[in-house]
DNA sequence: GTTCGTGCAAACGGTTTGCAACAAT
DNA sequence: ATTGTTGCAAACCGTTTGCACGAAC
């Protein structure tokens, strides 16, 4: 995974054994995976790897812009690879979380907002999966 | 406080001493507070309070529907009693969430989307107040 | 006297932190 | 040698739970 540590290098990231283990995981996934649920995969290609280190890991590929964060879910941040505006569909059956393409739901940003400098929106549809 | 106790029966809930003075605190409030917060609040008037009595009473009022409970930040949930449909928006430096009008945003539902049922559609803005 | 509500303390689950060992330069 | 990275265990924090006491009909 060449690319894995190209992309860890141009974040000012030192490539070691774990992060590109974890950073192969993590940027190729689109499941929006807890930090616990990154532990129990990379764990599964390098079993020495701690949890701490996988929390630590996922903190600062958040810090560094590789990974966003997400606070969707009670209990448990959820990490996102995917960096380009989007939206988020949560299933109230699974709990599993979707990513919606940005234009599926048009944001008229209310630029009138007196008093508020908005950097990010997010939006979060819950609901359940149509047959 | 006759009217909270009304709420309180109006929700099938029984009026005790404890779960008045949280609602007369949480029912009133704008700031958002998390249980602890809560907690702090009502011990404040009724200093005998446990957290336990706190925790499970707010989880009766939001399966009751006395009150609404967000996952917006990270660390802990907090609550809203709020029932109205409106938005939030989350002070990156001060960590307050302020609601915002619902109309403030306007948010074109997307019908369109294949194989969705939505249920409820969350908007958060991020940012910081302007001067 | 049975039901419901409460307080306490312990348990719990996700996450962070202190620290000593270990690479790598 | 110095600097950065890891693993382990313990600490931490928000929250839930088990249980015995107490209040109310």
């Amino acid at each position: 995974m060449t690319d894995v540590r190209a992309a860890l290098r141009a974040h000012d990231i030192n490539p070691s054994a774990q992060r590109v283990a974890i950073a192969g995981y993590v940027l190729g996934v689109t499941s929006h995976p807890s930090a616990d649920e990154v532990w129990t995969e990379v764990k599964a290609r390098l079993p020495s790897v701690s949890r701490a280190t996988v929390y630590n890991t996922l903190n600062l590929f958040v810090e560094r812009g590789l990974l966003r964060q997400l606070v969707i879910r009670g209990g448990s941040v959820v990490f996102d690879p995917n960096l380009e505006p989007h939206h988020h569909f949560v299933d109230d059956e699974t709990g599993e979380i979707h990513d919606l393409p940005w234009d599926a739901v048009a944001v008229q940003a209310a630029d009138d907002l007196e008093g508020y400098d908005v950097r990010e929106m997010q939006v979060v549809l819950r609901g359940t999966r149509r047959a």
